[in-house]
DNA sequence: TTGAAAGCGGTACCAC
DNA sequence: GTGGTACCGCTTTCAA
C-alpha cells in the first residue's frame, strides 16, 4: 500500500503539504506543488477514501432498497437514483431485499453504522427491524413510487388514485361495464390507492364493484397469465382487464392471445407504468405513464438535503401521471 | 454520534474491552460482557464501519460496471452478483456507466482508492483511464459475459461461438437459406463470437454470407423495429432474421407483425438471452438461454477469490447454453 | 481478563 | 507556505 507517508518522503515534504496539495492546491506554492505531484505521480499514490471518510464521518453513499431487480419500472427509478446521486457525488448501494425483511434489516442497518449516509425504500415497509426503530427515526430516508406505513418519512410518488381514475374513465367511456382487474402486491398503498380511484369512477357510472373479479397478488407475468385464466373462466366474462402493472398485462394479453380472443377486440388491457416492452407488444399497450427517472432522481435530492439538515420545501412530492391509450382497449364488444 | 468511548465510559472499562465485547466475546468475562451489551443496547452504539475499514484496509465491497440497468439480461446478472456478494458479506456499488468512458473511469479507480476491493465489468471495454492503467494490473477484476480486450483478466461468458452455431443450425434445418441479421454493439466480442459461429455453420451448408444483410448497431427495441425495416426493403427477403437479443428481437417481431406477416409462417426470428418477458410474446421467441444469474454469482467468487489472493483454478469459464426452440421460428416460407 | 496505547491513513489546526 | 501533531473511531498488541 502506498500511502501519504511514502509520498511525503519521495517529495521531500511533510504528509501534510501533500494533503494540502492533493486538496487545497491554491494554499501551496507552486514549486513544492510540482515536487508533490511528480512523487504522487511516481509512487501511483491515491488517497485513501477509507480513510478520509472516517474523519469527515461521511461515506457518501446511499443504500437503495428495492423489492428485485428484474422489474424495469424499478430499474428505470433505480437508474434515476444513480444518475443523480453521481451527478452530486454520492455511490449507490445496491441492496436487493427479495422482499425478505431480515435482508431488509440488514441493508437498513447500513446507514446505521456509517456505512451510509442514507437510505431509499422502493418498497412499502419500514426497513429496520424493531430493535432498531428507535435509532432509525433520525435517519435521512425517502421512499419512492411507495409510502411507508404509519411513519412520517417524506416520500416521492404518483397520484396513483388519480391515475386509477383515468384508467378507468377511459375504459367507461369505452362502453365497459363489467371489468376485471389482476392485482400485485395487494398490502402496497400503490394498490389501495389505484383501486379506490377506479372504484370512484365506477360508483360515479353506477357500475357495481364485484369483488371476485379481483385476482393476483404478485406483480409478475405468471400472475397475468393465471389471472387472466381465472377470469376468463367467470361465468360472466369481463370485457376489459385493469392490470396493476405491465408485467401482468403482458401476461394477461399473452393468455387471452392464446385463448384466440383478440385484443381489444374481444377484452381490452391496461396496464400501469409504461415499461419500454410494452410499447412493443401486440398491440401495444394503453397503460399509465410513470416518470421513474425523474422519480429517481428527485428522491436523491430530497435525500440529500436531509442528509445535510437542509429544511425540506415538502415532505410529500406527487408526480403527474400521463395515461397513454394505445392500442389493447377499445370500444366494449356488444353481444 | 454515539461511539465507542461513550459506550466504555457508561459500562466503566476501557474501549477495548468493548471492541473484544462486540467481537470476540468469547475474551470477555461474561459478567463485564453483560454489563457492557447494556451500555451498548442504552447508547444505542453501532461500531462505526468506516472506521473498522480504514484498520482492515478492506472495505468489502465490488463495484459493478454495467453500461445500462434497463436490459433486463444485465439485471438478472446484477442479481446473480449481488446474490452472491451479499452471502459472502461483500456489498455492491453500483456504476452505471452508459458506455461512458469517463464514467468507468471514475468508477473504475473507486477500487484504486480502497473504496472497493474489487471490480466486476460488464462491458468488455478495460475500465481504467490511460492514467490508471499501471495502477491497474493488479486490480481484482472479473468480466462477466463479455471478455476485456487485450487483457488477462478472468472472465465468465458463454461459448457464443457454439451458440450462434446452434441458432444457425436450428434455422438451416428448417429449410432457411437467406438470413437477416441485427446486431447489437458491434465492437463486442459477444458479436464477433455469435457471427463467426453462424458463419461457420452457414459455410459447412455451402451459403454464402450477405454482409449487406447484416443491419443495427444497439442492443434495443428500436434497433429490432429499424432493422427489420431495413430488411424488408431489400430486393430478396430473408426468411429468417438473426437478432443478437431479445429486446432487438421483440422490436423486429413488433414490426413484422405491424407489416401484416406473420411469425413464423412468413419469417422465422430467433433472439439471445432469455428475458423473462420473451416467452410471453406472441408468438414466444426463440432465443439462447444464458444462465445470467449464475454468471453472476461466479463472478463474485471468482472475484473474491482473487481479493483474497487465493490462485484461480482457471481464467475463464465458459457456460453452457440452451437453445430455447419456441415459436417466432418455423419452416422456411417456400415461395 | 482487562486496560493502556500504538497504530490504520488522512485531515486540519496551530505554530513557526 | 510549511511542518508538527492531535484526532477521527476502532482494533489489537503488550503488559499487567
Amino acid at each position: 500500500m502506498t500511502n501519504i507517508k511514502k509520498v511525503s518522503e519521495l517529495a521531500g515534504v511533510s504528509t501534510a503539504t501533500v494533503s494540502r496539495t492533493l486538496k487545497t492546491p491554491s494554499l501551496v506554492n507552486v514549486k513544492t506543488r510540482e515536487k508533490v505531484m511528480i512523487a504522487v505521480k511516481q509512487a501511483g499514490y491515491r488517497p485513501n477514501w477509507l480513510a478520509s471518510s472516517v474523519k469527515s464521518g461521511k461515506s457518501n453513499s446511499i443504500v437503495v432498497l428495492v423489492p428485485n431487480l428484474v422489474n424495469p419500472f424499478f430499474m428505470r427509478i433505480i437508474e434515476g437514483i444513480e444518475n443523480a446521486a453521481q451527478e452530486r457525488g454520492y455511490t449507490v448501494l445496491l441492496g436487493d431485499t427479495q422482499g425478505d425483511q431480515q435482508r431488509e434489516n440488514e441493508y437498513a442497518s447500513m446507514v446505521l453504522s456509517n456505512r451510509a449516509d442514507g437510505l431509499i425504500q422502493l418498497d412499502h415497509s419500514f426497513p429496520f427491524s424493531e430493535a432498531d426503530a428507535e435509532l432509525a427515526e433520525k435517519v435521512p430516508m425517502v421512499s419512492v413510487c411507495e409510502r411507508i406505513v404509519d411513519k412520517p418519512y417524506p416520500y416521492i410518488e404518483l397520484d396513483n388514485y388519480a391515475a386509477g381514475r383515468a384508467v378507468m374513465n377511459h375504459l367507461i367511456s369505452y362502453g365497459h361495464k363489467k371489468f376485471g382487474f389482476i392485482a400485485g402486491q395487494r398490502s402496497s398503498l400503490i394498490f389501495q390507492d389505484r383501486l379506490a380511484g377506479m372504484k370512484s369512477a365506477m360508483a360515479e357510472e353506477g357500475i357495481p364493484f364485484d369483488e371476485s373479479y379481483l385476482v393476483g397478488a404478485s406483480y409478475d407475468l405468471d400472475t397475468g397469465v393465471s389471472g387472466a385464466k381465472e377470469l376468463l373462466a367467470k361465468s360472466e366474462q369481463p370485457t376489459a382487464i385493469c392490470c396493476f402493472n405491465d408485467d401482468i398485462a403482458m401476461g394477461a394479453l399473452y393468455e387471452l392471445t392464446r385463448c384466440g380472443l383478440s385484443v381489444p377486440n374481444d377484452i381490452s388491457i391496461t396496464g400501469f407504468d409504461n415499461v419500454r416492452v410494452s410499447g412493443y407488444v401486440n398491440p401495444p399497450l394503453t397503460t399509465v405513464d410513470q416518470p421513474a427517472f425523474d422519480m429517481g432522481q428527485r428522491a436523491v435530492n430530497v435525500l440529500i438535503k436531509m442528509i445535510k439538515n437542509e429544511p425540506l420545501a415538502r415532505k410529500r412530492e406527487i408526480l403527474p401521471f400521463q395515461l397513454l391509450e394505445r392500442e389493447s382497449s377499445g370500444p366494449a364488444k356488444t353481444t
